[in-house]
Formats: structure tokens, C-alpha cells, sequence
DNA sequence: TTGCGACCTTGATCCAGATCAAGGCATAGA
DNA sequence: TCTATGCCTTGATCTGGATCAAGGTCGCAA
């Protein structure tokens, strides 16, 4: 079990107008006076690799915007298998309002910066202006349907469609994201841990993986920088509906 | 695939403060004044089981509270395998402000009846009351609580696990809703659907059923219909971390 | 430069749960 | 009463992914 360092605790004065995240975190809908409250209560915090944020079941002291870097939740079962529960990339929100702590482990898998707000005031907050508190809901049903697709990969899909899917997702994210060059990304988990996302151990996440490679669906420049070198052929790995997305 | 029957529409006037799911259901926090409101707006409607309540992608007409019976939420693969994503009892909400489509189907497993709200007028009334606005949250997240709790049964635990979990689940369920006599409740669910809420198979199901019984944990007068009788060792069964709920 | 630790790959074997198969048991309709 | 239909149970067999095992590679620190 990780030990829980203690996070480094780090002022920086980002104006939110230039953070990377404007537009797609909670503060997504504020307008410049509710960006002005926002802003009067932020602090920066900033974990190391390995670093965990939040332990279940902790009094919740705070609620954050993830800004860089990335964090899994995870859920433990007695003897001590864990199934990773959701995976945090830039933008996406820890905690809830109104609860007083949550029901899985944040753990940092790269160095964190967390974009942090005191639970209360920002509770506070919430109730007085409705873009937060709609901006709030919106990502709570993204992370419902979120969940519901997850259900559906680990109940159903086979160990290499949960593969396929899975670096399908970190694709279609990563250009929204960052747009590295050539379709290249970052693979910001070890073997270890995309197991523990889809259900299944590491030997055969790395045999998968092995395996698209040689199919040429894959590359690797080195173990944790994946390039889709066949979009298509790796949708239909997937087992999709091919119509179940949007047209984009 | 299931034809989809006409839904037989059915006004009743049952008084809001008489309703049954009135304490648990997305009007839980109103006061008289915003139940008022509500009740000018609501129809009443029902479904035979087997009927789809709403298909995945479907334009939203309406949102729903289920009032009495039960309903499914249902993810298909192309090639027809099926997960169940959610199970609607009682009080449980059906749709969401702000979206027009979902990403699921919603099959009635009983005959049912909903409390029924117009989409448009729906949403204007979640923008004006707070307090509707709030519940919803609520629900919300709870659901993605029990989504990411079904994540870790349906990753990481063992079909006896399963079964195990669910019962347990019913149990809990049933005993806050409906308190039938002696510990014994309704199976509402075919030992198929089952299966599908449990990324098992309808015969894996019955084998792990057939097992619980002969070790006396649970008991069946007909096959619908099971006990508890061992709930400490149901309980052990689920490999759940024994401090994992609260105290109640 | 060497040794260590963290992570990854690949092979061999095992087994829980899927699949294939054959009835059993209610209820409903003729 | 007979028969069809829709579940459910149980047995036999198969197999995908887990488990056990043995290196390989890379980066870092002494």
C-alpha cells in the first residue's frame, strides 16, 4: 500500500484567465465577476508521482480542479484486489459538494497540480451562483455516463476490446487535450495500473498490447508513448456499435 | 428484441402528499409551494413489464420518477451482448435536465407506473427551484456512487461474489421500501437479467443460486420469492470490506 | 561500472465461468 | 386433459484470462 506523503504545499499565481483549463473545468460558465469570486478563494497545491490525494472515507477538506498531470480513483476490496473506478485528466473535478467524503482513494500517477477550494466557502458558493452549481451537474453526468460505458466494458467485453477501447479513449482524449506531434501520447499508466482500469491482470494487458502491435494496429516508441498507427481497424477491435458515437 | 408495446396512458390523481415515493423522489425537498407546482405538471403513466420505456438515443419527451414496479438501464455491443447498467425501484429518477438523448434503454421488468414531466417545462422549473435543483444533484450522485460501486463488483469480483452483492443489495433495498413479511422478498429480476446485471451468465447464475441455498444462506418459496437466512455469512460472501458501510 | 529496483515481456499451466446440451416444472390456452 | 411456452436447473466440456515462473530492459544511485 502507497504511503501517503505529504503534499508539497506550493503558491503559484496563475491568472485564471491564462490557466489551461479555463474553459472546461467547473469554471467553465462563469462570467468575469464570478471568475473574480473563484479566484479570491484558489489555491495551487502539487503532488508527486505516487502521491495519494485523497484516502475513502477521509473528511473531505477540500474540492479541486485536476490542472496538470493525472489521478486515478480507486476502490479496494478486502483481501486487497482493487479495481480502478475513473481516471482524472486535466479539467475534470474531485469531490462533491455536499458530501462530507468520498467512497475511493485519489491517487496521483504523475506529478499534480491541483487547483484547490476550501469545501465550505466553495459549498457556499454552489448555492449562490448557478453556473458553478449547473457546470457541476454537467460533469456529474459525464462522469455517470462515463461510468455506465466502464460497466458495460468490464462486464462484457472481451481482453482485447477493453484494450482497444481503452487506447481509443486516452487517443480520442489526448488530442482534445494536447495534440502532441504525429498521433503520438503519453501512456500516463503502467501495466499495473491499465489493469487495474479494465478488470484484468497486467501479463495479459501486456500481451494485448504485444499482440495489436504486431497486428501494426500500435507503435511504441518507447513503453509509455503509444501512436495509433490504424484508427479504423482499432474501432472495430473495440466492439462498438459503429454508429454509437456522435457524428464529429 | 423486444417489440415495443404501446404505453397504456392512464391518468390517476393521486395528491401529491399521499404519494408513496413522496420523501425519497426527486420532489423530495419541496415545500408545499414548489409540490404545487410540480403537481400541475405531472401525468401519470404506465407500463406493461417487458415494455421499453426508452430507447438509447431516443428524443426525450419527458422525465420520470418510477412510482411503483421495476425497470432496467441496458447497454447492448453490436453483436447483441448486453450489460445492465443500472436497476430503477421506487423513487428512482429517469432522465436528465439538459440532455435530449441517453445512452441506454429503459425496459420496464414489471408493470409500472411513472410520474411523468414534460421535458421543457421540467428543466425551466429545475432553473427557478433550488430545491429541485439540489435533489437532482443528490440523485445524481448517488448513482454514480452505485455505478462505481457495480464497477469494482463487476471487475474484480468472483461470481459468487456477485450474486452474493446483489442479494445483499435487495435485501437492503427491500427491507427500507417495501418490508414484506418475514425477511422474504421479490425477486424481480428472471435469473437472465440477473445475469446481465451481473456480467454473468442466466446458468452461472442459477449454479451459484443453487449453491447459496444448499449452504442455507438464502432460502426460495417459489423462484421468485427468496430469503434471507444467513445474513452475516451472505454478508462474508461478498467479499466486501466488513467496515465498508456505515453504521446504521 | 555495477548492482538494484521497478517495470515489462513471454512461456507454461491451471481453473472459473462460458458454452453446449438435456431435461424439469410451472402456467396458460385449446 | 394435453400441449406449448417460458423459465429454470443440472451435467459435460471447453477456453480465455488468471496464475506461476523466468528472464529482460532501463534508469538511477553508490
Amino acid at each position: 500500500m502507497q504511503i501517503n506523503k505529504m503534499p508539497i504545499p506550493e503558491l503559484t499565481s496563475v491568472r485564471c484567465q491564462e490557466c489551461p483549463i479555463r474553459h472546461r473545468a467547473v469554471c467553465a460558465k462563469c462570467d468575469e465577476e464570478e471568475l473574480e469570486l473563484l479566484s479570491g478563494m484558489k489555491t495551487y497545491r502539487s503532488f508527486k508521482a505516487g502521491d495519494v490525494i485523497l484516502w475513502r472515507g477521509e473528511p473531505l477538506q477540500f474540492v479541486a480542479s485536476l490542472v496538470t498531470g493525472a489521478a486515478t480513483l480507486s476502490k479496494t476490496l478486502e483481501d486487497g484486489r482493487t479495481q480502478m473506478v475513473g481516471l482524472l485528466l486535466p479539467s475534470d473535478f474531485i469531490g462533491r459538494p455536499g458530501r462530507q467524503e468520498i467512497e475511493f482513494d485519489v491517487t496521483a500517477t504523475t506529478d499534480v497540480t491541483l487547483c484547490c477550494f476550501d469545501r465550505k466557502p466553495f459549498e457556499k458558493l454552489v448555492e449562490d451562483t448557478p453556473h458553478v452549481a449547473q457546470r457541476l451537474m454537467e460533469l456529474a453526468l459525464d462522469e455517470l455516463d462515463a461510468a455506465r460505458e466502464w460497466m458495460l466494458l468490464l462486464g462484457r467485453k472481451t481482453a482485447r476490446e477493453k484494450i482497444a477501447t481503452f487506447i481509443e479513449m486516452l487517443a480520442r482524449r489526448a488530442t482534445v487535450q494536447d495534440q502532441e506531434a504525429g498521433g503520438q501520447f503519453i501512456l500516463y499508466l503502467t501495466r499495473d495500473q491499465i489493469a487495474n482500469y479494465l478488470g484484468l491482470t497486467l501479463e495479459t494487458v501486456s500481451r494485448h498490447f504485444s499482440a495489436l502491435k504486431k497486428e501494426g494496429m500500435i507503435g511504441f516508441s518507447d513503453r509509455h508513448h503509444i501512436e495509433v498507427l490504424d484508427l479504423p481497424g482499432l474501432q472495430l477491435a473495440t466492439g462498438d456499435d459503429a454508429d454509437g458515437g456522435l457524428v464529429s
